[in-house]
DNA sequence: GCCCAACCTTGACCCAGATCAATCGCGCCG
DNA sequence: CGGCGCGATTGATCTGGGTCAAGGTTGGGC
């Protein structure tokens, strides 16, 4: 539960590295004033708990920095990813006090809180911050669906190749480092954590991340380090359209 | 496409079946005046489909009664369901203009389907609406993940277990039909829907039905017909806490 | 009442992925 | 430098659920 004030970037939303994607995107120069006066920063070191399962929760926000996963546990240990949290989504829900879900920090992780009460107030006040927050809803129901059909039926191989195309999509939109020799991005999660996205054993993805490179789909540099020669062919293995476009 | 305006019930929002449900729910007797004026109703027959994936899709609205399904397919086949639509769920994005699903009528279904360029000028503009809608996008979204963990996790029986806890949580909410001999309900569902649901096969579905019968979980009275003499054992069957409650 | 088609059940067999177990490799700390 | 611990890999074996196949049930139409 630390709370460091001595943060490296700036606390000034205009120049915030996820103010035009965030909960906040549409938000007009006085409203982000107003924001302002209710947020704090909250720093979490990897593999560090966010908040438990049925904690009360009296903030919502956004991850500005790092990685955090939404798990949910069984009684008996058996668990299941229901989210990847990226820079700029959105954690928590307004009208709810308990936490619905264990957070973790994967990575390093920086999170811009807001108190839930006068967020909850301010939203019902401007709706620039409740439209905006449907729109994020309303996608991150679409990919809870793609990912439905991921879990319910594809084999252990497509979904290693799933998991990679949207890693590789993601960070090809926020680096556009598609460069002639492939696409090229780092691993945010263990085999553990991709385990428990993909409804796998850890040595299951491992074995199909190691058949993976085999066979020429993949390269690897280190455990983390992915080199994709062929998009189109990873998309192919995933089950999903190959037509392209860039990255369909 | 039969647009059958004979229906027998009134077209007068104010003794709507679902009208404390739905997206209007919070809608003021002015704001449904101008809702009044944008709608009409559909009716579909059970296997019938409402609307293909990709297809354009020039209206959204809320189920009034009967059941339909989201479903996604892949190349191959392979289909997996993604939404369960019940009386006073939603259906259609503002904002996007092809379904991302298809959508089929499991029974007999009644539609009130609202233009779609008319319903986002309201929403723009009345701000209960999407509040609403952003309510229920938010337990749409709680239910995906929880689905999730029943994919990726759970057992086939279990997977079972799951489902019908589900239908009969929703049959004893609409009908408090849990008398002291125990739930009574019909699955809405054939074999092979279920299967698409919970990522089985149909034989999968049948094998597990038949034993949770044999193990009296369960008693039957033709194919649809459920009672659960005993709801918490159910529950642990579905591994879910079987703390209780009225279901939890 | 009979027939047909859709739906469901059951059996036999097989395989993808789980489980159990050993080993590796690398970064960290003493 | 050596040892330790965590993550990852790889192998051997087991099994839950898929696949293929053969009936059984039921309800609607004629």
């Amino acid at each position: 539960m630390l709370t460091d004030r001595s943060l490296s970037f700036s606390h000034d939303c205009e120049d915030c590295p996820i103010r035009h994607r965030a909960v906040c995107a549409r938000c007009e120069a006085d409203e982000l004033e107003r924001l302002e006066q209710i947020k704090y920063y909250r720093k979490f070191q990897a593999g560090q708990t966010v908040i438990w399962s049925g904690d009360r929760m009296d903030f919502v926000g956004s991850v500005v920095s790092g990685i955090a996963t939404l798990t949910q546990t069984m009684e008996d240990g058996r668990t299941q990813m229901v989210g990847l949290l990226l820079p700029s989504d959105f954690v928590g829900r307004p009208g709810r006090s308990a936490a619905a879900y264990d957070v973790t920090a994967t990575t390093d992780l920086v999170m811009c809180c807001f108190r839930k009460t006068p967020f909850e107030d301010m939203m019902n006040q401007t709706p620039h911050i409740a439209q905006r927050l449907l729109e994020m809803t309303l996608d991150e129901l679409d990919a809870a669906r793609e990912w439905m059909l991921v879990l319910g039926r594809k084999t252990a191989r497509e979904k290693i190749a799933s998991l990679l195309s949207i890693i590789a999509r993601r960070d090809a939109a926020a680096n556009a480092q598609s460069t002639t020799l492939g696409v090229v991005f780092d691993l945010p999660l263990t085999r553990e954590a991709m385990a428990d996205y993909l409804g796998l054993t850890l040595e299951t993805v491992s074995r199909q991340i190691s058949a993976l490179r085999k066979d020429g789909v993949i390269a690897l540099d280190g455990k983390r380090h992915v080199t994709v020669p062929d998009m189109s062919r990873l998309l192919e293995e995933a089950g999903d359209d190959a037509d392209g476009g860039v990255f369909a």
